[in-house]
DNA sequence: AAAGTGACGCATT
DNA sequence: TAATGCGCCACTT
């Protein structure tokens, strides 16, 4: 079990039309786990590295509610739809409403 | 060991 | 929204 899985098994946590950012995935593992440092730039890192299907990865955004520009899956045209269709809202064409959308872990 | 890289965070312009 | 700059941590070369 390294830093790695550890983060995915948080993304798929995630319930479905919720959404997470990778500050504070990596807050949690910070107060959870004090030996392992994991950072948010860390989070990204890793889910970009990461084409595992099973990882739902288009839940994660930054801390704005940002998207994702590079979405492994196929950009982030992508990630939209696949979070519109969980029925996560969107302000801007890049922004997801936190708001109403942002999952307490 | 050192430097380069990146799906970040935050402040500023 | 976009562009810089600094701080951050793990990975690759």
């Amino acid at each position: 079990m390294n830093f790695k899985d550890q983060v995915f098994e948080q993304v798929k946590r995630i319930p479905k039309g919720k959404v997470a950012t990778y500050g504070q995935i990596s807050n949690q593992f910070k107060i959870l786990n004090l030996k392992i440092k994991i950072d948010a730039r860390i989070v990204g890192w890793v889910l970009h590295a990461n084409k595992d299907p099973k990882v739902p990865c288009h839940r994660v955004v930054d801390r704005n509610g940002r998207i994702a520009p590079n979405f492994a899956f196929g950009g982030a045209e992508e990630q939209r739809r696949r979070l519109l269709a969980e029925g996560v809202k969107f302000n801007d064409k890049m922004h997801v409403d936190l708001k109403l959308c942002f999952w307490q872990g």
